[in-house]
DNA sequence: GACCAGATTGTCT
DNA sequence: GACAATCTGGTCA
């Protein structure tokens, strides 16, 4: 069953830990993609330094301070694009940056988009599972308890228990010391050790 | 395996 | 005008 609303409407942390082993879906006119989500990072909004909401809500965070559940999406580096979940509490400015999801369904579609064959390497870091998923900035402001995008409960598959490692997040320069970083202990698709 | 440089453009100062 | 929530492909071991 898909999630709603009042899932978002929690603690960035929070939202974290749970979005794990959650399935992101995207129905695209080529087919359905399904990735299970095995790594997050938390950016807490006002309070945490390495949030782009940290220096105030500009055009390009604005949708952080709706209400929760949109997704965000931020161009990077000059290449990359980066996929975001928005939580509550609402204002505040806080995301969850999906980094990584394991391949499900659409595997093949998925091998196409990204022109590579390597399942362990086709959506194991933010921008590569931005282009695996066929997510663009179109989905910026999307409503993810919503179809083309959405996302489907833990219980919603069969599958094992996890236990959830907590580690510092990548690629920043603030706050760096923060265990705000999550993911499934020994899952081969996350990003890094 | 680890480490490093280059790509390339939107966003903010 | 500086920098970035990254990836890839190179080198060296």
């Amino acid at each position: 069953m898909t999630v709603s609303q009042p899932f978002f409407d929690r603690e960035t942390t929070v939202v974290a830990r749970d979005l794990l082993g959650c399935h992101l879906v995207h129905e695209t006119l080529e087919g359905v993609l399904i990735g299970k989500i095995v790594e997050t990072e938390a950016y807490l909004g006002a309070s945490d330094a390495a949030s782009h909401s940290f220096r105030g809500i500009t055009n390009r965070t604005r949708v952080m301070v709706e209400p929760p559940g949109k997704s965000y999406i931020y161009f990077t580096y000059g290449m990359h694009y980066c996929f975001n979940v928005t939580t509550a509490p609402q204002g505040a400015g806080g995301a969850v940056l999906i980094r990584a999801v394991e391949p499900i369904e659409g595997v093949e579609l998925m091998k196409a988009r990204r022109n590579i064959l390597d399942e362990k390497n086709l959506a194991n870091g933010p921008a590569k599972l931005v282009v695996a998923m066929g997510i663009s900035m179109d989905l910026y402001g999307h409503d993810l308890t919503q179809k083309p995008l959405y996302i489907l409960s833990r219980d919603h598959f069969n599958q094992p228990e996890f236990e959830i490692i907590e580690s510092t997040r990548v690629g920043i320069s603030q706050a760096k010391e923060l265990l705000l970083r999550f993911y499934i202990k020994g899952n081969p698709f996350i990003s890094r050790k």
